[in-house]
RNA sequence: GCUCCCUUCGUCUAGUGGCCCAGGACACUGCCCUCUCAAGGCGGGAACACGAGUUCGAGUCUCGUAGGGAGCACCA
């Protein structure tokens, strides 16, 4: 039997982080196994679901390449069907009309807890066998057996066992004619021959009632998994207030797909003392089984050394796409400096983020737009950096451009003038950017371009000999 | 309140009764390298929640305690 898991978001909001994660464990375990990947969207309260929330979500999964094989399928599509399920569960006695008010309901809750007890419905319609009957309160409530236990070994918990005397009659179809969560997605999951639900922990408690609902519609219980929280850096639930919680957040504070993939399939999850999976070891190493039974707090410090080192590692040019996003997102005219790719190699083990790379990269594409007095005062100060200055400026002039050749310039510099490194640098850095920070000189004076780079000598120059005769 | 779940360095984790006076990674930190910043190399400190029990032997098994979490909806 081909193993089928899906991810069945509901559309309230964006692809959180901990959702992702629910995504990728399901899609590596669907990879992992030769299965299917299905996607649902749960839709069913209208209230709340709404179309940019249903978009930004698959815009979110294709970043992060969570393609689906089948999907998406609406819950709002398939309203019909939940009908005709309940309306069998009735007419097989397993199912029956309640007609209780809110207010009684919530008054019954209330006087269980009380008593000191679990707020559960009073089965009082259970065994009236009252004739059908239009009422605005009237739901579908499922007689849930009252005997027994349910047992299901879950692939992360383990053996979770349940009494039924603490199930309740659960409603499966409200007043207002919308079947609710609980009839949904076992009616959906046995519909779409899901064989691994695999979900948040937040769903254990609702497990042994779904599976009652498999037995009485005689199919197949599938296996499950429930997945531990992910908390925040204080181990509190994770919340817009305290950290990033949108995967396209993520994006947009320069973290590359893979990067957080990796973070994630880590988090919850481990393959010995590995800590670099590309998405192939990751498809052939996972396992459902393996995954930890404790919350795990999210550290964002861990997710940008991840990052960096795939900026460190990747092939450059396959960062190129998302790094010009990050330009473009920082207003940079790409035409109006160096290649995208040559930044990269001269930036990517400095920073940890693309945003970062691409906040640096603004002084190749611009003006210098301030100049760091300390920088200034420190390096552009006396006539030993005029003479590095003329000197580097005369060999540029005509050299070959690439930072191995600048590199060769600036030795020649330094022999003739017989001065260290140091002392041949950092006035050209500050030259070069206005600070005292940059990559290694030859790869700044490259990125400058010729004619930029002789120009901004030249101004620093113009500096020196104001400074010197003001 | 009730039910269920969880507990190894600050954090993510390895560990399935002896290989563990507990290993790796992030973070922190010392030194080296060095044209700045990084990156890199070599080191360092840092944990089995607690208490009983089983056993020749427990981080690993059992039971309690404490702490944390989730759920108890006509929301998913």
């Amino acid at each position: 039997m081909t193993v089928r898991t899906r991810f069945a978001p509901s559309p309230t909001g964006f692809l959180h982080i901990g959702g992702a994660r629910t995504a990728l464990y399901c899609w590596l375990e669907s990879r992992r196994r030769g299965g299917e990947f299905v996607l649902r969207i749960e839709d069913t309260d209208r209230e709340r679901s709404t179309d940019a929330a249903v978009q930004a979500i698959l815009d979110a999964m294709q970043w992060l390449g969570l393609n689906h094989d089948e999907g998406p399928f609406y819950q709002t599509q398939r309203l019909d069907r939940y009908r005709q399920v309940a309306d069998e569960l009735v007419a097989a006695g397993k199912a029956y009309y309640a007609y209780e008010s809110k207010d009684e309901i919530d008054a019954m809750r209330e006087a269980a807890m009380a008593r000191g007890e679990k707020p559960r419905y009073n089965g009082y319609y259970r065994d009236r066998h009252e004739p059908l009957r239009d009422d605005p309160n009237r739901v579908i409530r499922f007689r849930n057996p009252n005997e027994g236990s349910v047992v299901f070994e879950d692939k992360v918990k383990g053996r979770i066992e349940w009494s039924n005397s603490e199930l309740d009659d659960l409603v499966i179809f409200r007043s207002d004619g919308w079947p609710t969560y609980n009839f949904a997605v076992v009616v959906d999951d046995i519909d779409m021959g899901i064989t691994e639900v695999i979900r948040g922990d937040d769903h254990v408690n609702n497990t042994p009632r779904q599976i009652n609902i498999y037995q009485a519609l005689g199919a197949r219980v599938p296996e499950f998994a429930h997945l531990p929280m992910i908390l925040d850096k204080e181990g509190k639930k994770l919340s817009k207030r305290t950290s990033a919680v949108s995967v396209m957040e993520y994006r947009e504070d320069g973290l590359l797909p893979h990067a957080l993939l990796n973070y994630l399939v880590r988090l919850g999850w481990s393959h010995g003392d590995q800590e670099i999976f590309s998405r192939e070891q990751m498809i052939a190493l996972f396992d459902i089984a393996d995954v930890n039974k404790a919350a795990s707090r999210f550290d964002t410090e861990k997710l940008a050394w991840l990052n960096q080192h795939y900026l460190k590692t990747d092939e450059p040019q396959s960062l190129v796409a998302e790094f010009e996003w990050h330009l473009h997102r920082a207003g940079i005219d790409v035409a109006a400096g160096p290649a995208p790719i040559d930044v990269i190699v001269a930036l990517r083990d400095r920073v940890h983020t693309l945003k970062e790379m691409a906040e640096r990269a603004k002084i190749w594409y611009g003006p210098i737009l301030e100049w760091d007095e300390k920088a200034v005062a420190k390096h552009l100060k006396n006539d030993s950096a005029a003479a590095v200055l003329g000197e580097t400026k005369s060999l540029l002039a005509d050299c070959a451009w690439n930072p191995e050749a600048i590199h060769q310039v600036v030795e020649q510099v330094a022999a003739k003038l017989a001065l260290g490194m140091g002392k041949i640098a950092q006035p050209l850095r500050v030259a070069m950017t206005g600070t005292q920070v940059s990559p290694s000189i030859d790869h700044t004076i490259y990125l400058a371009g010729r004619d930029e780079a002789l120009r901004r000598i030249d101004a620093a120059i113009a500096l020196i000999q104001g400074r010197l005769s003001p």
